[in-house]
DNA sequence: ACTGTCTTGTTGTCCGACAATACTACAATC
DNA sequence: GATTGTAGTATTGTCGGACAACAAGACAGT
C-alpha cells in the first residue's frame, strides 16, 4: 500500500461541549465577571438556538467546575471564582486514582512548606500572623479528639498559605493538605509525643514568621514535616501503600 | 428576643447532584475501575430510578471532571482517571481567575523545580534520562521559532517531573507550567542570549540527573529557574502584572 | 413592623420523540 | 481469506413540551 500522510483526526463536539466552552470563554476573558448573574436557563437557549436541556447540561459542566453556582437557597445562577477547597478536591480525588502514595504526598510536602513558612515570614501582613497565633492557640486549647486536633494542624498550614499571598502556592498546598490529612487521624493517636511536638512547631513557627525570619521559619517547617514522617514510622504505617478515600462521611 | 443556638443550614441537592456523586463514589472506591464501560443512560435511569435528563446531566458533571469519558469515536462511556492536563487546566483557570501574577507563578516555580530535579536525579529509571536527552537534543535542533522552542522547554519540565515518578509534584507542576509557557514567547524573542543559556541548563540537568547527583541538579535547576526571572526582567514585562489566558486559538 | 397572599419568573424533573451513529452479525464479492 | 456491503439493534445527542416547587417582588391587612 502507498505510503501517505496521516489525516488529522475529526472532532465532532456535541452541542453542549460548544455552549460550555462559549460561556466558559466569557468568563474566562472577564467578559462575564464574578457576581454576575446569568440569564436563565431559557434565555441562554433562545441565545444559542438549542435546547433548554443542552444548555442545563452546560450547566452542569460549569458548575462542577465551580464556575457559576447558586447563593445559598437562591434559584438564579451566579458566575464565580472556583474555589480553593472544589478545586483541590478535584486535584486529591485525580491524586488518589493515579495511586498517589504516602511517600509521595509527604515528599511533596516536604518540598513545598518549608519554602512556603520562609515566604509567609517575609510577605505576610498583620492580620496573618493574628490568625495564625488564634489557630496555634486553639490547637493547645483543643487537641483531645484526634479530629479536632487534626482540624486545627490543617488550619495551621492553610494559614500559613494565606500568609504567602500566593495563590499558586496555595492552590498547590491544598490537594496535599487534604490528602494528608484523613490519615493523620491514625498517627496522632498512636504517637503519644505527636500532639506535643506539633505545638512546638507551632509555636516556633508562629515566633518566626512573626519576627519576619525567614531562614529560621523554613527551618522549623522542615522540623515540622519530618516529624510527620517520623509520626507515620512510629505508627508502623507503610508509607509506600497508596492513599485511600476518607471513610464514608454521610 | 431570646438568644438561641442556630440551626444548621439544611441543604437539598438536586438529583442530578445525588446521582453524580453516586458514580463518583463507585469511582472513588474502585467498584467501578479505570477502563470500566458505564450501563447505558437508560439503564442507569432505571437504576436510579430518575430521568435520562437527570442522569445525562449527572453524566457531564462526571465528564467535565475526567472521571468518565469516551474514547476516540465511541459511544459508550468508559471510567477513566482524570488526566494530567485536564485536571492542571482547572487549576490554572482557577489560577487565572484569581489574579495570580508572574511573580506568583515564578515563586512556585522557584520552590517546586529545584527539588524535582533532585528528586529525579535520585529517583528516575533509564528510560528517563533516554527521554530527557531525547528532549534537550529536540531543543537544541529545533529552537528557531519561538513556538517551537517552548513546546520543547515545556516538555523538558514534564519530563524532568515523570522522572520523579511522583504523580503529587508532576500534578502540582503541570499547572505552573501551562501558566508560564504563553507568556514565554514575549521573553525568548527579546531576549538573545536566552536560547543559549537554557541549552545550557538543559546540558548540565541532563548530566546531573543521569549521574542521579541530586546536589548538582538542584543546582542548576534552581539557575535554569532564575534565568527565567532576569528574561522577564530584560523584556521589561512587569512581574506584578497577572497572568492572562492564551490568544484565542481557533 | 410584621405577616399573609398573589403573581410571575426560574429551576428541577419528567415524558416522549426522532435522527445520527456505533455495534454486531451476516451475506457478498474479489 | 480478507475485505466490503447490508441490515437490524442499541445508544447517544437533541428536541419539544409539560408541570411542580420555589424565589422574588408587590401589595394589602393587621
Amino acid at each position: 500500500m502507498l505510503e501517505m500522510a496521516e489525516f488529522d483526526q475529526i472532532r465532532v463536539e456535541p452541542a453542549y461541549r460548544k455552549v460550555a466552552d462559549a460561556l466558559i470563554g466569557r468568563i474566562v476573558d472577564r467578559t462575564l465577571r464574578d457576581g454576575d448573574r446569568l440569564p436563565g436557563e431559557v434565555e441562554l437557549a433562545r441565545q444559542f438556538g438549542v435546547n433548554r436541556s443542552t444548555v442545563r447540561e452546560a450547566m452542569r459542566e460549569l458548575e462542577s467546575a465551580g464556575l457559576v453556582g447558586r447563593r445559598r437557597g437562591t434559584k438564579r445562577m451566579v458566575v464565580t471564582r472556583p474555589g480553593r477547597e472544589l478545586i483541590a478536591g478535584g486535584v486529591s480525588r485525580a491524586l488518589m486514582l493515579h495511586d498517589v502514595s504516602f511517600v509521595d504526598v509527604w515528599e511533596a510536602l516536604n518540598v513545598l512548606e518549608p519554602p512556603m513558612a520562609a515566604s509567609a515570614a517575609a510577605r505576610h501582613l498583620l492580620a496573618d500572623v493574628t490568625e495564625l497565633e488564634a489557630i496555634a492557640r486553639d490547637y493547645t486549647l483543643d487537641n483531645a479528639s484526634a479530629g479536632r486536633a487534626i482540624a486545627h494542624v490543617v488550619a495551621f498550614f492553610r494559614s500559613i498559605g494565606e500568609a504567602t499571598h500566593n495563590p499558586a502556592l496555595i492552590l498547590a498546598q491544598e490537594p496535599l493538605i487534604q490528602l494528608l490529612a484523613p490519615s493523620l487521624a491514625a498517627v496522632i493517636d498512636k504517637v503519644p509525643q505527636a500532639r506535643a511536638r506539633i505545638a512546638t512547631a507551632q509555636r516556633h513557627l508562629c515566633a518566626a514568621i512573626k519576627a519576619r525570619d525567614a531562614a529560621v521559619a523554613q527551618d522549623w517547617m522542615g522540623k515540622h514535616i519530618r516529624d510527620f514522617r517520623r509520626g507515620y514510622e512510629l505508627a508502623g504505617i507503610n508509607m509506600l501503600l497508596r492513599v485511600v478515600p476518607p471513610r464514608g462521611e454521610e
